[in-house]
DNA sequence: ACTGCTATCGTACGGCGTACGGCAATAGTA
DNA sequence: TACTATTGCCGTACGCCGTACGATAGCAGT
C-alpha cells in the first residue's frame, strides 16, 4: 500500500474543540438554509412555465399517464432542483398521481434515469465535410447538451453506456471522421478520444460550477471578517513556495486557472490541442 | 426546445403486457440475486485480510477512534462493495462502534467522502525532465489510482475540486511542464487539458467496467436461448445500414471498440494523440 | 351478468442521514 | 481528595427514500 503514508499525512488534523465544533455546525446549518433559499428562488422561476404547461394541456388524468410524461416531469424537476430532488414521490406529486402509479410505466428508478439521460442527448450537428470543423462542432454540441442538464453527469456514471440516441450520435461521429479515411478501428478510437476529452471537460466544469455556487452560498452565510480571514489563509497556503513552488507563481501573477470567465476558452484550447494531435498524426 | 422531438421519438415504446412485465420483473429479481451473490463472494475475499488487520492491531476501543480509522474503514468498505455500501451505520459496524460516534470525528457524510477522496490520491511520479515522458507518467498514475478505487469517481462529482494531496499533485504537474517553458497560464491550461483527458478516460472506463459486470450477471440469470435471441437482436439493430451506416462497419469487420482487452491500449492511444498536439504547438 | 385485463393507488417495510440529549470516563482544579 | 468541566461515545427518534404487495375501479369482450 504505497499511499498509506500519504493518507495518514492528509488526516493529521485533530478533532476540534467543542465550541469550534458547535460553531462549525451552526455555520453549516446557515449555509444549508442559504442553499435552500436559493433553491426555492430557482424553483419559483420554473414554476410559471410549468403552470402554463399544465393549463394549456388537457389534464393528465383524462388522457392517461405515459412514459414520456414521467420522463419529462423528472427532467423538469432535475433541471430546476438537481438530482437530489428527483424522487419517485416527487415526480408523482408533480404529475398529480400516486407514487406507485409510476411503476406501471417504468420498471425502477434506474430505468427512469436511463430514459432521462437518453432523452436529453442533443442531436448531432450537420456535417460540412471538413473533418476538423465537424469534430469540433460535435464536441461543442455534446458539451453544451451536458451543461444544459448538469444533473446528467450524475446518471452518466451509473447507467449503461449507450441508448438509442447515443448510438445515432456515435454513428454520426464516425461519419465525421470519414474525411480522414482511416480504417474503422482507428476511426473508432479517434472518435472515442474526442468523446473522452469532452466527458472529462464536462465533468470538471460541472464540478467547478457546483463548487463555485456552493462556496458562494457558504461565504454568504459567514460574517465578512471570517471570509476575509479564510481568503487570506487560503492565499498564504498556496503562496508558500516551499510547499507548492509552482502554484505560487499562479498566485503572484494573479492567474486564476479556474476562473468561470475563461471556461469556454479553456475548453476550446484543449479541444484545439487535441485536434492538432489528430491532424499531426492522421491528416494526409 | 430543440430536443423535444427526439425525446418523444426516443420514448415511443408502449407499455408492456402484463405477463411480459411480470417476466421482466422476475428477471430483474434474479439478476439482483446474482449481483448480491457476486457481492458476497467479493466480500469474502476481503474479509480475511480485514480480520488479520483487526487481530494484529490493538483493539480500537482501547486506543480510541480517530478520523483516520473512520476514513480507512470507509475506503475498505467502498473498495470491497462499492459506493452504495458506504453508509454511516455500516462503517460504524465495521469499526465496532455506534453510528453516531462517527459524528464526533467527521462533520457529515459529505466531509467523510471528501476525506476518502483525498486519501486515495496517488503520489505524483518522480520527474525525469523529459516533459513528454513526465506528462505521460502523470496521466498513467492518475488513471491507475482511480481505477484502483473505482468508487472515487462517484464522489469526484459532488466534492470540492481540490484537497491537499490534489494540490500537491497539481503543483508537480506544473513542474513537469517546465521543460516546455510556457507562461504560467498556458502551462496551467496544458496541465488541465491532460487532467481533463484522464478524467474523461477514467469516467468512460469505469462506466464500461460496471456495465460489463452488470451485463454479465444479468445474462447469467437468463435462460441461454433468451441470451442468444438478445444477442442476435442487438447485432441486427446495429447492423442495419439504413439506421447506422457507419456502426455497421464495426460489426461486419468484427471490431469491438469497447473490448476490455484494449482498454489500456486505447488510453495510451488518446494520450499519445494529445501529447502530439502539445508537442506540435509548444515544443521548441 | 360475468370475466379478465389495464391502470391506479394506499399501506407498509426496511434502510438512510443525522438532530438531540444523556452517560461514563477522564482531566483539571481546589 | 472531592468537585467540576470536558471529551468521547451512543440510543432514540424523525422524516426522508425506493418499492413489494394487494386492493381496487373502469372497461372490453363474451
Amino acid at each position: 500500500m504505497e499511499d498509506q503514508e500519504r493518507r495518514e499525512q492528509a488526516l493529521e488534523a485533530r478533532a476540534l474543540s467543542r465550541e469550534a465544533r458547535a460553531q462549525a455546525r451552526e455555520m453549516r446549518t446557515r449555509a444549508r438554509e442559504q442553499r435552500e433559499l436559493a433553491r426555492e428562488r430557482r424553483i419559483a422561476e420554473h414554476v410559471s412555465r410549468d403552470k402554463e404547461r399544465r393549463l394549456t394541456q388537457p389534464p393528465l388524468r383524462a388522457r392517461g399517464l405515459t412514459r414520456a410524461d414521467i420522463v419529462d416531469a423528472a427532467i423538469a424537476v432535475a433541471d430546476a432542483e438537481g438530482t437530489e430532488a428527483v424522487t419517485m414521490r416527487r415526480i408523482a406529486r408533480e404529475l398529480g398521481v400516486g407514487a406507485m402509479s409510476l411503476y406501471w410505466h417504468v420498471a425502477s428508478k434506474d430505468e427512469l434515469q436511463m430514459l432521462m439521460l437518453d432523452a436529453v442527448q442533443p442531436a448531432a450537428p450537420e456535417l460540412s465535410g471538413d473533418w476538423r470543423a465537424d469534430l469540433a462542432a460535435f464536441a461543442r454540441i455534446a458539451r453544451q447538451g451536458m451543461l444544459r442538464h448538469p444533473w446528467a453527469i450524475d446518471y452518466l456514471i451509473s447507467g449503461p453506456p449507450v441508448g438509442p440516441n447515443d448510438t445515432r450520435n456515435t454513428d454520426q461521429l464516425l461519419a465525421a471522421l470519414e474525411g480522414l479515411s482511416l480504417d474503422i478501428k482507428t476511426a473508432a478510437w479517434v472518435g472515442m478520444t474526442i468523446a473522452t476529452y469532452v466527458a472529462g471537460a464536462v465533468l470538471r466544469e460541472i464540478q467547478e460550477i457546483r463548487w463555485h455556487k456552493d462556496a458562494e452560498l457558504t461565504l454568504a452565510a459567514m460574517p465578512p471578517e471570517e471570509v476575509e480571514k479564510l481568503r487570506r489563509q487560503w492565499e498564504e497556503n498556496l503562496n508558500d513556495p516551499a510547499k507548492y513552488p509552482h502554484m505560487a507563481r499562479l498566485v503572484t501573477e494573479r492567474v486564476d486557472p479556474d476562473s468561470p470567465e475563461t471556461r469556454d476558452e479553456r475548453f476550446e484550447f484543449g479541444l484545439d490541442v487535441l485536434l492538432d494531435g489528430i491532424a499531426a498524426r492522421f491528416a494526409r
